[in-house]
DNA sequence: GACAAGATTGACT
DNA sequence: GTCAATCTTGTCC
């Protein structure tokens, strides 16, 4: 994992949201001691996506959206939880990737210790606020830029010479967004096919 | 200034 | 399978 933090390694995270959402299926996640193997997602594009936080425009929560891409987008979901994006798409288009769910890679007694609710491991990140707690991820990491090495959280390729793209590897399961009610019918929720730790309700048909 | 909605989760029946 | 918890953000008057 000699140059896997490289931000030269990542160029193509400048992109479409819709396109760059099955590409980070795979990837690490990196906060501190806790490792997470990203195996859901769902793309949501800026002012052209009803369901997007930034189809209205730009406001004092939303403004990483709008900024350069690789960068951390947190927001609180329904007063309790937190929910964690990465930006894409360059700046100005608000394009970002949710993230939905992990595979615990590493610092997994961490993750209990924050989800002591958790009842199987498939459980600590199986979902956006899930994901977030496993983590330690909130609204303090908000903006974070995932390709700096130093950074709190950062974004990782699995392997020393493992493909960024992603699409050698597993197959990918797509379906609409959940939990929306706009633009519902796009197809962008992204998934790894068989993965016990995507969150419910469960993907639809492979892609 | 007040009101309504929300990219969720966990507990209970 | 259903429902309540909780509170921030954004919109409307």
């Amino acid at each position: 994992m000699t140059a896997r933090n490289a931000r030269s390694g990542f160029d193509w995270l400048a992109g479409r949201s819709s396109v760059i959402a099955p590409r980070l299926l795979g990837l690490l996640l990196e906060c501190g001691e806790r490792v997470g193997r990203i195996v859901e997602v769902e793309a949501y594009e800026g002012a052209d996506d009803p369901a997007s936080h930034a189809h209205r425009g730009q406001t004092p929560r939303n403004g990483v959206m709008f900024g350069p891409h690789g960068h951390l987008y947190v927001y609180r979901s329904y007063g309790m939880h937190w929910c964690a994006n990465v930006v894409c798409g360059p700046a100005g288009e608000a394009s970002a990737v949710l993230l939905r769910a992990v595979e615990p890679v590493s610092g997994i007694d961490a993750m209990w210790a924050d989800r002591p609710r958790a009842r199987r491991e498939s459980d600590l990140g199986s979902g956006p606020g899930k994901l977030c707690a496993a983590l330690g991820i909130d609204g303090g990491h908000d903006g974070a830029d995932l390709l700096d090495p130093g950074s709190p959280v950062r974004l990782a390729l699995p392997g020393p010479d493992g493909p960024p793209s992603g699409a050698q590897g597993p197959a990918v399961v797509t379906g609409p967004r959940v939990g929306i009610t706009r633009a519902v019918e796009r197809p962008w929720r992204f998934a790894l096919a068989g993965n016990a730790h995507v969150s419910r309700p469960r993907p639809p048909s492979v892609a």
